[in-house]
DNA sequence: ATAGGGCTTCCCGTATGGCGGGAAGAAACT
DNA sequence: AGTTTCTTCCCGCCATACGGGAAGCCCTAT
């Protein structure tokens, strides 16, 4: 069937740009089309408010697409159909789950509820952390085709406690390990004294859309032997979450 | 400057049925384009995930618009922005805060905070309520163009206990009551017992994308007397929430 | 049963409008 | 000042998007 190539190539520009901002020149490298027409088309873009510039000539998303997204059907958005499932989770494990997407290089935390301990996790929501230090963030580049994992691996990673896993051929193995295993554990590595679990939510269709952890005081979570079990509980929830985003209105 | 017309025309039908999920032709005469055009703008961006096939012919914002949204600077995701703001205004008036968006002549609740008290309202997460019987549906409903507020006025309006409004006339006046004042409240007319006041959240654009409620049990709240103040209050978070959504990455 | 309206899908000749090379201008870096 | 790298603009060419029309479907009404 036949596409309209513009069409075609204006989400090809959105789909980079979404992924990370970038300038024109940039992502006619990335997509491989001559920069005049990338030029056009961002321009385009950019007077129906789809992308909008940021600064020296970096684009990002725009509000329209923010706003098309948000006037969908609530029923997808991740965050209020996870909400009950969360609150389950809590129940269950008795420690703080959470939900966090992925913004670039970074796990961004847009979710949590907290569990009924006095000694809790505090409210990551709204934080943004690099992916090789959170669990999360390895389940997300468990996902990445090769070449973008490469990209991420060969990159200068933080330290940010002495436990944490900077060396790219370790944190690839764990990557490799996440994608086997459908879920990731971190110890002490963000924060000493704290440790997570986290699995993939799947869109309808297949892809990664967010990922849903639990995470707690390494002194009591998680008890030993259950990790396992821990795990196949977020991962049935988040097969719950994805059916659920399937319905329609 | 030269806009790429197939683009244009996409983001026009992409826009209609953000509105509305509709089929080929009800758009081709939206937008007064032949059904063959709109056709092969629908066929290219449902290859391209921009729209979903529901049933029967009619599309529907699809997932790659909510992964680009999801993925973008996430100081623009209304729930994370919110969320110390709503931890703030519970702590300052000692009842539930939520947030909640517009789907439709529903409203859907998306976040809530709980107060400290024992005697509380359920988390109304998930729920979808008409516009007419909740405060947040009447905030909503006075930042609508006219036509539009006259089709919701000519629909049938349930009621949910003895008190609910649901005279068109009668909402009308609420409406541009709620308009004046940039609040509205309720009283008993979700549920006996439940009292609330809502305000509006702008996008930096100005456009409203959301509203902010607080809610408690009758007998307490509000307090005599401080209906205005508690409106206030709201008022001036919501300024800060829409000053906080402007900020780029 | 049958006709009719309204819908989506497909085809295909036309000319519009998107394309991309290239040059000029503007920054950023050395 | 020189050099590289970027964005913006222009313009002739022809690929490609366009839209009329017809075919095929599924309803509803008569």
């Amino acid at each position: 069937m036949a596409s309209v190539q513009s069409v075609d190539r204006a989400f090809a520009v959105l789909h980079a740009i979404s992924r990370r901002p970038a300038g024109i020149s940039e992502l006619a490298r990335e997509i491989d089309l001559p920069t005049s027409t990338v030029a056009r088309l961002l321009n385009t873009l950019e007077t129906l408010g789809a992308v909008e510039r940021i600064d020296h000539g970096n684009f990002r998303i725009g509000a329209t697409i923010l706003t098309m997204a948000s006037s969908v059907d609530p029923a997808r958005n991740i965050t209020a159909v996870a909400q009950t499932h969360l609150i389950d989770l809590v129940e269950q494990l008795g420690e703080a789950v959470g939900l966090s997407v992925e913004v670039g290089y970074d796990v961004q935390y847009i979710a949590q509820v907290d569990g009924p301990n006095e000694v809790q996790v505090r409210d990551w929501t709204g934080e943004s952390i690099p992916m090789h230090v959170v669990c999360s963030g390895l389940v997300f580049l468990a996902n990445w085709p090769e070449d973008a994992l490469e990209s991420f691996l060969a990159r200068k990673h933080d330290r940010f406690t002495p436990s944490t896993v900077v060396d790219p051929e370790a944190i690839r193995m764990r990557v490799i390990r996440a994608r086997a295993d459908g879920y990731a554990w971190t110890r002490d590595e963000l924060a000493e004294g704290l440790s997570s679990v986290a699995v993939p939510i799947h869109s309808p269709s297949g892809d990664v859309i967010g990922a849903m952890h639990c995470h707690g005081p390494s002194y009591r979570f998680p008890v030993a032997g259950q990790e396992e079990w821990i795990a196949a509980q977020l991962t049935d929830k988040a097969r719950r979450i994805s059916k659920s985003l399937g319905y329609k209105s």
